[in-house]
DNA sequence: ATAAGTCGGGAAAGCGCATTCCCACCGCTC
DNA sequence: GAGCGGTGGGAATGCGCTTTCCCGACTTAT
């Protein structure tokens, strides 16, 4: 038993098939009460639901609206994704979902899927790369998004524009200071450090990452503190755990010989990367702040409960996926600067310096 | 300049749209070698993109599997998202996003949208609800829902079936077993816990809140205690964090008046109560395990770095969400039984007990 | 009262594709 | 060499809906 079709309907409620779909639709045009009223009483008791599929094809817009995130299991991307969600409801569009784990070459298979599937827009989060080998991936990725957007999409795009993508019509990006912020969080943190900073950060050439990275030595340079030194890693908690293992048997080796550069300010590109880290160096016995200071960037929600209280740089992930959702829905230039976003450096205990220690 | 077409892609090629849709999707017939290239290279040099929308209207299957859960920015839920997801993509079908909140009502929206859009299937995570006040919706969902395996829809259900469906073709519910968990849980505390036992639960009616309340106080009757008293709150932290409030006043008080049975063992239903709850304590001035032990359920990932660590059951969330998702995929019975679940009762620091507070 | 102007409804033409049916042509057998 | 099944390609139909166009009936102005 299929479901009933729009002719159906019309047929049980004696008035022809266009009628039906003006009155169940919202036309230009109102059909007369009464006939309005026995269309509704046969769609009703036929339990009609319009075909969407149908609809898109013959409207030519589906209503729909494509999200990719490197994984949604990732508390960053399901805080975005729930402000995409909640954009895309208010829009009157359904979310169509893509997780990539990150790779352009993922990206650009997903784009072409929504693009088949005729999405009105497509929200990209997740960090862009720019090594080497997404090269090919990345240039592929823009021609597909560019073509999409020839096509009439609209794509919005979190944090940085798609490397090597055209600035065509129907593009809108929501910027997030990630350097600004990393700066603004060295200066603070340079304020009450006296010892050595060491960034710990994902791969090099994915852009929130350097972003930061760039961001945080600058603010060291404007407090007058040398370069932090720079340990590249998995942009994950893994990534944070593995060199925070690195930077735990440093630190025991800088306490026994009484070496005065021991308790450094570990700056986590991520608070992801942030908890790994500070795990790696519980597991080895060492304590935070007592033995090294760290911060965070993102202040995911799950992790505010975290012991001790993660400082970090606060972003409103959920008002980014919003923004960048809205930023697909129609208007176009004068939106784009109102996609700027700001966040708020949110020192806590994990970068206390304790009296007693200080140098 | 709109998308290219299936008929341009033919003309172009010098063959019909019969030939050219043969050869470009796998059709049971295929055309000789020389037009088949023809074929190809024409829909490459117009960057052809078939409509999924209309290939989905003529051959009305949509490659679509609609997904509701509550809240995707709950680890909870996106855990489950990611295993739908990773699912979805083997089956080669994307995933439509719904969230809905947890009230049936706007479950029975969104399973009518995903009907509209000709989902292939529909997986619905997150706890079903017997208040007296969703009766009316939960009805109306079960309804939808019917209906919309009637019409070949398939649906998988994690935890328990949507209440007051028949068990109509197409159905399969990844049954879990919080009744036995939170048993095996009650019974592993009870032999290090001879205080007084105190539950945590969210809404009176929440259905996975319900049966791990009762499994508990089964465990507990087990291991010969007397039943625990059971709090009820919201589902999430700040539910938690309430309930942890009361307590927190209660254990004050009680070590105050030297009362014997301060200390209690503190269950909540879910990891993310149960660090509300923890938080609350926390907030005023009581520590963990030496004042409380609160344990939760979930075993949540991000939550794995709190400190103390939290005692939990461990529920294999990506796989739910496999499984419910594979579930809906062909086959019938017979993968009933196999989306059995198992999880694994976890304890950890947050239930220690003290030696030295000991009785 | 008649002409011009509405308004409400229906017929029909797509939207882009899959698929059934049909036909021309091939090599084959007897 | 004529009849045969088989094969590869095209014409046409339909999926369910929107929308333009058209037409009859009614209203209003002269």
């Amino acid at each position: 038993m299929a479901a009933s079709t729009l002719t159906e309907v019309a047929r049980l409620a004696g008035v022809s098939p266009a009628t039906a779909s003006r009155v169940l639709n919202g036309s230009a045009r109102t059909p007369g009460p009464d006939i309005a009223e026995r269309v509704r009483n046969a769609a009703e008791s036929l339990g009609y639901i319009p075909n969407a599929q149908a609809q898109g094809l013959a409207k030519s817009s589906s209503g729909l609206l494509g999200l990719i995130v490197h994984d949604i299991a990732d508390p960053y991307f399901s805080a975005i994704a729930r402000g995409v969600q909640d954009a895309a409801r208010e829009q009157g569009k359904m979310v169509l979902l893509a997780t990539t784990g990150g790779t352009p070459a993922d990206e650009r298979v997903a784009v072409a899927a929504f693009a088949a599937r005729r999405a009105d827009s497509i929200v990209i989060a997740g960090s862009r790369s720019t090594r080497p080998a997404d090269q090919d991936g990345n240039a592929e990725l823009a021609a597909e998004l560019d073509r999409y957007c020839r096509n009439g999409g609209r794509v919005g795009v979190v944090g940085h524009p798609v490397v090597g993508a055209s600035a065509s019509e129907g593009y809108h990006v929501v910027a997030v200071p990630n350097e600004e912020l990393a700066a603004e969080l060295a200066r603070q943190l340079a304020a009450n450090h006296a010892q050595e900073f060491v960034i710990v950060a994902g791969p090099e050439g994915l852009l929130t990452s350097d972003d930061r990275v760039r961001g945080f030595q600058k603010g060291l340079a404007a407090a007058g503190k040398p370069p932090a030194e720079v340990m590249h890693s998995g942009f994950d908690r893994a990534g944070g755990y593995e060199a925070g293992q690195l930077l735990a048997a440093r630190i025991k080796a800088d306490q026994a010989s009484g070496a005065a550069s021991s308790r450094p300010c570990i700056f986590a590109v991520n608070d992801v990367m942030a908890i790994g880290a500070a795990a790696a160096l519980r597991s080895e016995g060492l304590r935070i702040p007592r033995d090294a200071s760290v911060a965070g960037f993102d202040d995911i929600e799950t992790l505010r409960d975290f012991r001790p209280a993660l400082s970090t740089v606060r972003l409103p992930l959920e008002e980014i996926g919003r923004l960048a959702a809205l930023g697909t829905a129609g208007n176009s230039a004068a939106d784009v600067s109102a996609g700027a976003v700001t966040g708020q450096v949110t020192l806590r205990r994990s970068t206390e310096t304790p009296p007693q220690v200080a140098a």
